[in-house]
DNA sequence: AAGCCGATCAACCGCGGAAAT
DNA sequence: GATTTCCGCGGTTGATCGGCT
């Protein structure tokens, strides 16, 4: 024997509710308070499952609600929350006095997601979108297309094309081999930080993201669409990436044209970064 | 004016964990 | 401990609106 059910589910309405409806369970909740949802539609008379009427208190008639518009502060601090939580909504919603879950996640959907993808990041990760969207990608048809729509042709590894680069590739997400990595002049290389190797993982939010190893690895080289093993990959201090980033010329020399590509786009795109980032914010 | 299309957002659905029996 | 329901959450749907042709 358990709970009895929430409500009979029979004879209930659905869909919009009604003025006389808002009024009937604000002035109850008013008056009587939150307490049992189950009883609540029977003791303030509505043909509603208790569900729908807090679903309808909490997202829309609750006094302490604010309506509009999230400010560019509050959509700054969802997107950051976001990239610590994920899409746990309500979670974000606790960090933004009198917005919901709800009114936060259609936002994100509508407004924040589209913005993200305009300046080439992806929403789901916070991090570059991938220059190909092959075997370099894991998202689902929908988000590889929606990938594919803000990705310029010839973006992909195979039609590498440095004037095409977009400021998709934010300096947090270079990856660079340890080879590489060792020949770096101390002197240039200095505020760069090994964040991630294999099998151990630092404990900053975003290095959750920076330690997404590439899907499948094998050998040291990229054959035919597959990733190689990195050895090490490398967090650019917040303060680099954004004011200090070093634009002279690259003192080593590349041979693989993904890490050109890398490179070209830390040095030569770090001023489109901090152009849309002042955009967005 | 009518039809189409995309954007927006309120509301519903289904699931999982917590709690009651 | 097993069963059943509540509650909260995230995903999805569908009604509505405005812009465009």
């Amino acid at each position: 024997m358990g709970r009895q059910p929430c409500c009979d589910k029979v004879g209930l309405k659905k869909g919009p509710w009604t003025a006389e409806e808002d009024q009937k369970l604000v002035s109850f909740l008013l008056t009587n308070g939150q307490c049992c949802w189950r009883a609540v539609p029977k003791l303030a008379g509505l043909l509603r499952c208790g569900k729908s009427c807090r679903l309808r208190w909490t997202n829309y008639l609750r006094p302490d609600l604010k309506r509009g518009q999230l400010s560019e502060e509050e959509e700054k601090t969802v997107i950051d929350l976001h990239s610590e939580l994920g899409n746990r909504w309500s979670k974000i919603a606790s960090h933004l006095p009198g917005r919901t879950d709800n009114e936060i996640k259609n936002h994100w959907n509508t407004h924040i997601k589209k913005k993200l993808r305009k300046m080439g990041i992806d929403p789901a990760t916070h991090r570059p979108l991938q220059p190909a969207p092959d075997s370099r990608t894991s998202g689902s048809p929908e988000e590889e297309k929606a990938v594919a729509e803000v990705t310029p042709p010839g973006f992909g590894h195979e039609a590498f094309c440095v004037d095409e680069v977009s400021m998709a590739h934010l300096l947090d997400d270079i990856v660079i081999p340890g080879d590489v990595l060792d020949a770096l002049p101390a002197a240039d290389g200095g505020g760069v930080s090994t964040a991630y190797s294999p099998g151990s993982s630092s404990s900053s939010s975003s290095s959750s993201y920076t330690a997404s190893a590439p899907a499948s690895s094998g050998g040291s080289s990229i054959v035919d669409g597959e990733w190689p093993e990195w050895p090490q990959m490398v967090e650019w201090p917040e303060s680099t990436w954004l004011d200090d980033v070093v634009t002279g010329p690259t003192p080593w020399e590349f041979e693989d044209p993904f890490l050109t590509y890398q490179r070209i786009a830390l040095f030569d795109h770090h001023e489109t970064w901090n152009n849309s980032r002042a955009e967005l914010f």
